[in-house]
DNA sequence: CTGAAAGCGCTAACAG
DNA sequence: CTGTTAGCGCTTTCAG
């Protein structure tokens, strides 16, 4: 009998594993990474989660799961946290601000694998997952300018964010292209999140003359704004048409089947995770790459087409 | 100058944080705990990590998140791999089989906290968080009937499992109760997963006697049936009415807003996080809680009124 | 009350 | 090739 067959056997028996703290503290690694997202109880989150751990599911890493809330003090306390106690982080920063990014800067510098996800930090040189939001703005653009709108209204995401400003910049560049105007009480500021979104709309409805279309440039935004038609018993897509970037969990099913940009989001997790893992391996040098994934536009029935006419019904203007 | 300030001084300057690593090396503990869930892409499940996360936000204790895929085969291999990892376990078990709660008791009786949510194991001593998994369905059984539906159907959850059990038992005995017989071709199964609860709503559709009514266990399966129906363009709840248990993510904005049994899932991970947290800080005896959470009944658009006519409506029943 | 030392479980380096 | 040992960063204990 060999002894390596009489310590397996023992192994086996005493159900002996190795203790991953101990061997944390010896190689200084903790087989976990982080994985920092604003909500996990947003649909769009969750999938990249999910690709995260598709990926991960084979290796030796555990997945840490952090939500900021979108609160870039908060983001900043989780990875002052947590830096320590992980092999990587993949992140989704709250915020394009540079104050906030010296901070990530610093652990990158450090020799800590970090991955961005849907946002960047402008002149800071990270592996990062974008996807394609100039060409999913315009892409919504110029659908609705295809279906004959000229009042369109748009509610964008935070502009201190990458897909916020994107999406604005592309959108009202477009517009601005066709001829197109995007008067300033059209574009309302939301922070991707759904309350100020219903507000916006609750706004933008009460114009003296309100837009027969608007842009909602995320996924919980649109369902705020499409909170707030229900709420004002204003039609969709007959009295406004809404399309948003991002769809909805069960976008087909709504009163009105969602016009929407999309993207797959557990792609997006999973080349994260992928290009987080080549860091991690990575006897390489570093050399920050960007992916940008492609969008697509979705036609559903939240958008319709409007006749020439329509833009200039008195009597719909004097009914509001 | 005290010699506690200049520490702290010096603490501030070169950013010395204690390193946890070290600290559970030497304590013999991990400040992480594992959540086992079987999607975190279903809402419901999404709203019960944010719950427990939202508890574990002050703590020490980080959250490691792992996916079952409703597979028990993974659950084993993924709680063998984590138990050493963590210092307790908040999971939503694939199965009430025996075979698979064996392992769960002896890391249990080995010393790792653990918290079951929405699934107990039954004759095993957990610490809990379930829902009053009976009376929803009774209530979704009494709505039915009060609307006057009598051909009514249901696509049950995965019968190993306790919501899915519960769910379907006291759904049928309390239609029984009222005089209403559940034939087996009105009694299908489904998994907990959107694809077998689209067929069997095909199915159900192409009977001879197709019934007017229909309770779904639980969300997924809800939005399988609205998809099939939806394909099939028969009309909810003009035709058949739906009742769900748990919400759908944007329920009241459906083509048919959906009616359902509801608890708040969020509330139901802070409750299972709040219990972890009681047996980790215990230096009390364990003595397993059961927490039984309430449901009301969200009465939307999804379900309708019928006639005591359209029972035996001829024309209807041909025109199938 | 302050300061040194042992040891948590592991692995890499090194001696035999 | 096998066996011993040092030390990862911390906390606790014990000595001074």
């Amino acid at each position: 009998m060999r002894s390596g067959d009489s310590i397996r056997t023992a192994i086996e028996e005493l159900g002996y594993h190795p203790s991953s703290v101990a061997q944390g503290l010896r190689l200084g690694v903790h087989y976990a990474i982080a994985v920092v997202v604003p909500d996990i109880t947003n649909p769009f989150f969750a999938e990249v989660v999910r690709g995260v751990e598709s990926i991960c599911r084979k290796g030796p890493y555990q997945i840490i799961l952090l939500n900021t809330d979108e609160s870039s003090r908060d983001e900043n306390e989780i990875l002052r946290d947590i830096v320590q106690r992980v092999d990587g982080i993949i992140l989704t920063p709250t915020t394009e601000r540079q104050s906030s990014a010296e901070q990530l800067q610093r652990y990158y510098d450090a020799g800590t694998p970090i991955v961005l996800v849907d946002r960047v930090i402008p002149g800071k040189d990270f592996d990062c997952v974008l996807v394609d939001n100039k060409r999913g703005a315009i892409l919504a653009a110029d659908h609705l300018v295809s279906l004959g709108h000229r009042r369109i209204a748009t509610i964008r995401g935070s502009m201190t964010t990458t897909p916020g400003r994107e999406r604005f910049e592309a959108f009202s560049e477009r517009l601005s292209d066709v001829g197109i105007d995007l008067p300033p009480e059209y574009c309302r500021d939301g922070d991707f999140r759904e309350s100020k979104a219903y507000q916006a709309t609750l706004e933008l409805m009460a114009l003296a003359t309100p837009p027969t279309a608007i842009f909602s440039a995320n996924n919980l935004m649109t369902a705020g704004a499409l909170k707030a038609l229900s709420a004002l018993r204003i039609r969709v897509p007959e009295t406004v048409s809404i399309i948003g970037f991002d769809d909805l969990h069960l976008g087909e099913l709504l009163a009105a089947p969602l016009t929407c940009v999309t993207r797959d989001a557990v792609r997006q997790g999973a080349l994260a995770a992928r290009m987080l893992l080549a860091q991690l391996d990575g006897n390489v040098e570093r050399n920050p790459r960007t992916i940008v994934l492609d969008v697509s536009l979705l036609k559903r029935a939240s958008c319709r087409k409007v006749r020439p006419s329509d833009e200039h019904d008195e009597a719909f203007e004097r009914s509001m």
